[in-house]
DNA sequence: AGGAGCATCCAAAGCGCTTTGGGAGGAGGC
DNA sequence: GCCTCCTCCCAAAGCGCTTTGGATGCTCCT
């Protein structure tokens, strides 16, 4: 049997009261009762029942995660990293998940039944889309929440965590175009993600600043996996004038477009630059390609990791964060880019 | 404000504790007061309210899964398509998940912290290796589990949901055979997993049985991803008497071989056989492929479901479940397997 | 000296459910 | 007719915490 309030207050000589208050750290406990105390909590290794504290409370002390269904989210590669950042967080807040696969259209009803029957104090949403009609919703429900990602257009007013994806595919672009590439490629996530049309921008806006296009043809947009790297980068080099250089949204695209690179007997770092964004993923790490990748780094487990502490600092309310965090992601250069061929 | 017991009594005009029994099924409440006091639930909407129910009963009313966060496999495309499956039969009872990311040194650890601590009432695990410790570790700790798979060796006493995979691949195999096939190749997931380590097993002894054998340097053991998949296949072309047939531990390993076979001038399905096993992922379907991929088939996400079920089950004391089950996968003929070549 | 004002602490009332220990009333046995 | 035994229901006591609404001294001021 586990330690309880009552006798942790009987040991102390102290009322049940004065305990819980020192434990959650009101003002009205003096000082050295509250050191005893927590002396107390760790000889004894006193832990709160989270039961009763939910009960007492009226609060979950758990956070909600709906998670699309539709087209394989579930066994997006990116999606269980992202997880488990914030699982491990929330582990050890003693927090629980309460994780919904929803399909697209009962999203919103699984948000209502969420909020409306008090199960987790706050939730959080990605996959983020242009002029996401989630967030409305969210706002309207009165639960507190944080969405992974922004999305685009539309009221700029929730909370959120992101990266800088325009910057970081602006910088990456730059550096190709330093690099003397002007032929550039992009290989892009799904078209309709909030992310992908960020990234697309960067490289955009970094062309014209040095008085290039983005030549449509030169992009490509899918599930973000190997398969489709290598498809893509496949028909690039078919073209009459192939890229010299490529910008893939995940290290997994970038893959399937080494593979396509060296299946055509040209070299990458040489022949054909390439950047790919890493979201720092155990399997797949850009130094242990063939030749390293020039990446933008963000971890993403560490965005799962961050989230889930502003949900449970939110709803403990201990510590303020910033509503809305934007990362930036580090441009770190390895092999995979050197000079346009020619140059 | 929802509806509480206490209200929902007095409008019945009956006690709790009679409410409370009509809900529980308990024996001594009049059928026909049951079905009023169901009936009473039904029009007003009632649901109990968890906390109070885990505080007044002592159970969790929640399963802990503990993932291996080594080696990446929480970014395994197949981890999240068991998960949602698991997640989707827990929401529909209400249950939490207590998701532990868990590097495998500290998996011991983790289990001892949740038996102990009572924030799970059962948990699961998988990636079941040869001779698997974790099995009498969580047999020692009194907790119910239910684990994904079987381990080899070592006793079988164990609550387990696991297919058939000797007999899924011994079955393909067969059929290879039949079709004139000798030199059969196999693309297999990590050699330390026990559904490897079976699988193998069941192309062995059908081969044994035809009076084959299984040539090892026709065996890959990896991760399962696109890219593996490729590099095994391209290993066996160049070998001076390639395989006329592969078998691919998931779809996704199939994705790459068919790439590396259409590389090398091949026809899947007249040149070279290739046989799957198939979990049913939304992303990677057998019959999207541009020759269909005869597969052997069992539903990931139903064996998440499944589990599910039976340890909800369990904690409710619901119902009985068998302990051991073993799914048979169906063999799904497709295009992709034809006779030999030259026969 | 007599309050006012503060710093500290406490007893007791919930939170919403389950469960223990009866109790009333009718059926059945002798 | 009396007692026993079911059947069906109830009052009240928790489950382990938080929180309200005071107490109790002490210090400080006038």
């Amino acid at each position: 049997m586990p330690v309880k309030l009552k006798q942790l207050a009987e040991l102390l000589g102290l009322s049940q009261t004065t305990v819980s208050r020192a434990l959650n750290g009101y003002p009205e406990v003096n000082a050295k009762t509250r050191q005893r105390v927590l002396k107390a909590v760790r000889e004894t290794g006193y832990r709160p029942n989270r039961a009763a504290q939910r009960l007492a409370t009226g609060k979950a002390y758990s956070i909600g995660l709906v998670m699309p269904i539709a087209s394989g989210i579930g066994s997006d590669i990116h999606f269980g990293e992202f997880l488990a950042g914030l699982a491990e967080e929330a582990v050890k807040h003693d927090f629980h998940f309460v994780l919904n696969p929803s399909a697209p259209e009962d999203e919103e009803a699984t948000f209502r039944r969420l909020a409306a029957s008090g199960t987790v104090d706050a939730l959080f949403i990605a996959h983020m889309r242009a002029n996401d009609p989630r967030i409305a919703i969210l706002k309207s429900l009165s639960i507190p929440f944080v969405v992974h990602g922004r999305s685009i257009g539309g009221p700029r007013d929730y909370p959120f965590l992101d990266i800088d994806n325009t910057a970081a595919f602006y910088e990456a672009t730059r550096l190709l175009i330093q690099l003397g590439h002007r032929r550039i490629a992009l290989i892009n996530g799904q078209e309709h993600l909030a992310f992908a049309i960020r990234r697309k921008k960067g490289v955009t806006r970094a062309l014209k600043e040095w008085g290039h296009d983005l030549d449509e043809t030169l992009v490509h947009h899918s599930v973000m996996t190997d398969e489709y790297g290598y498809r893509s980068m496949q028909r690039f080099l078919e073209q009459p004038e192939p890229p010299t250089a490529v910008l893939c949204s995940s290290t997994a695209l970038a893959l399937g477009a080494v593979r396509a690179i060296n299946q055509a007997g040209l070299t990458v770092g040489t022949d054909i630059s390439i950047i790919a964004h890493d979201d720092v993923l155990p399997m797949l790490k850009p130094e242990n390609f063939s030749v390293p990748l020039t990446t933008t780094r963000s971890s993403l487990r560490a965005a799962g990791a961050r989230v889930a502490t502003r949900l449970i600092g939110g709803i403990l309310d201990r510590g303020t964060y910033p509503d809305q965090e934007l990362w930036h992601a580090e441009l770190i250069v390895r092999a995979s880019t050197g000079p346009a061929p020619g140059k």
